[in-house]
DNA sequence: TCGGGACATATGGTCAGACCATACTGTGGT
DNA sequence: ACCACAGTATGGTCTGACCATATGTCCCGA
């Protein structure tokens, strides 16, 4: 008889299993603490080592992080720290060429372009501000290091104004994959002055509620940034 | 003097920072083999367990498949399955409420749009078949279980029109993210009629190459579907 | 009473070694 | 040529030990 070959549920895995059904039934949220290691592998009768590697999991995935030591703080915490996730998975994924950066451009665009469409009601002072101080810091930055630095909070901004929580994250994660070849790229440049001038004109058109100029403005932003596949801009 | 607290450099993010070298520097793609957990454990002077958690960490995010045995598929080998990352990550983060399903169905909106309106060069003979048969199929669908498998066909394969990766992969996981809700939608909504005129519609638009009234007919299928934070449908 | 230092303790981080489960590989007999 | 079986490489798991870190605790002296 030809049966399925049943790969059998590894002992770290029903660890994460476990979990998630505690975080679910108990209604754990970020914050509460977890029980620690020998006391979880105890309770799960599982080698002390599989909860660790359930943790490394959880931890790699942004829900949990782990400190020593003593008191409120040590020990296993939950957390929402999606980016760093993202950020890890895009950065091994374009090294094995499983993406491109054409594709995680695109995927900017794509993002930016959605977050200004869908300001109306997330465009708040305190995110106008942002924006406005992260132009005047890019006007006075002393190099291409530091003047990423400004754009990169610029972009970011822009994205918050999609009021979602997973196109931030997103964001944050494209951001930080093509960090390295913007600098190189600006450097290159050598002036930002077309760059400053797409960022004023984003800027305007998000101030003033004009989505579709927004996204225009974004549009060629980004085509000059990404002039071809092989160097990306801010 | 109060530096800041640096925090020391674990033994497994070692392991993967040498990993993620080798595959840079050796050129490393996917379909290679890493060395074995104790061979790797000796050259990078660790322990196996460290090597263990590395690769726990890696195959979470995508990058590596573990198979026992003996032969040319045992051992560590190089995969590009960043969807099932995905997925772990949005899960696990919709049950802490880090994330809302109305930040998921908006975010799906947000690629289908796009996918239609850059689907020219990408929509391919194969890639219709395969909405013509994703819908012939979710006709003659005898569950709600079964009319959701082939409705989730049908909007990864509108998402393929996109010729990007990264959303194909993303629409993997936001859609594995909604299966639960969208078969208890269905069956709850019982008729399927309107759902399956949205769909038409979507596809005749894609088929004639028409961007923006496909786009308008995913806006009013997916409004539909999604009529509530509460209740998603596909 | 108050401060500070020494010790206790809880928690994660790492290692070594053992054993099991799995699945090919090679060998030898038929 | 085929097939059965032993060999072996590989991941999966457990145990126990020890280190590193950071807090709690307690006692002593000013």
């Amino acid at each position: 008889m030809g049966w399925e070959p049943v790969r059998r549920t590894r002992a770290f895995e029903d660890v994460i299993a476990q979990i998630e059904r505690r975080i679910a039934e108990d209604g754990l949220t970020v914050g509460d603490r977890l029980p620690g290691e020998r006391q979880l592998a105890e309770q799960l009768r599982v080698g002390r080592s599989s909860v660790r590697e359930a943790m490394r999991v959880l931890e790699t995935l942004g829900v949990v992080a782990s400190h020593a030591g003593r008191g409120p703080d040590a020990g296993a915490v939950l957390t929402a720290r999606p980016a760093g996730a993202l950020a890890d998975l895009l950065r091994l994924h374009v090294g094995l060429s499983s993406l491109s950066m054409r594709e995680v451009a695109e995927t900017r665009m794509m993002i930016e372009q959605w977050a200004v469409r869908h300001a109306a009601g997330h465009a708040t002072p305190d995110r106008l501000d942002r924006l406005r101080a992260a132009l005047a810091r890019m006007e006075r930055a002393g190099s291409a290091d530091e003047f990423v630095l400004h754009d990169a909070e610029f972009h970011l901004t822009i994205a918050e104004l999609s009021g979602n929580r997973l196109l931030t994250a997103t964001m944050h994660a494209l951001r930080a994959t093509v960090q390295r070849h913007a600098v190189e790229a600006v450097e290159r440049l050598g002036v930002t002055d077309p760059l400053m001038a797409d960022h004023r004109r984003i800027y305007e058109a998000v101030a003033s509620g004009d989505s579709e100029e927004a996204a225009a403005a974004i549009a060629d932003h980004l085509t000059r940034a990404y002039p071809d596949p092989q160097g990306p801009t801010g």
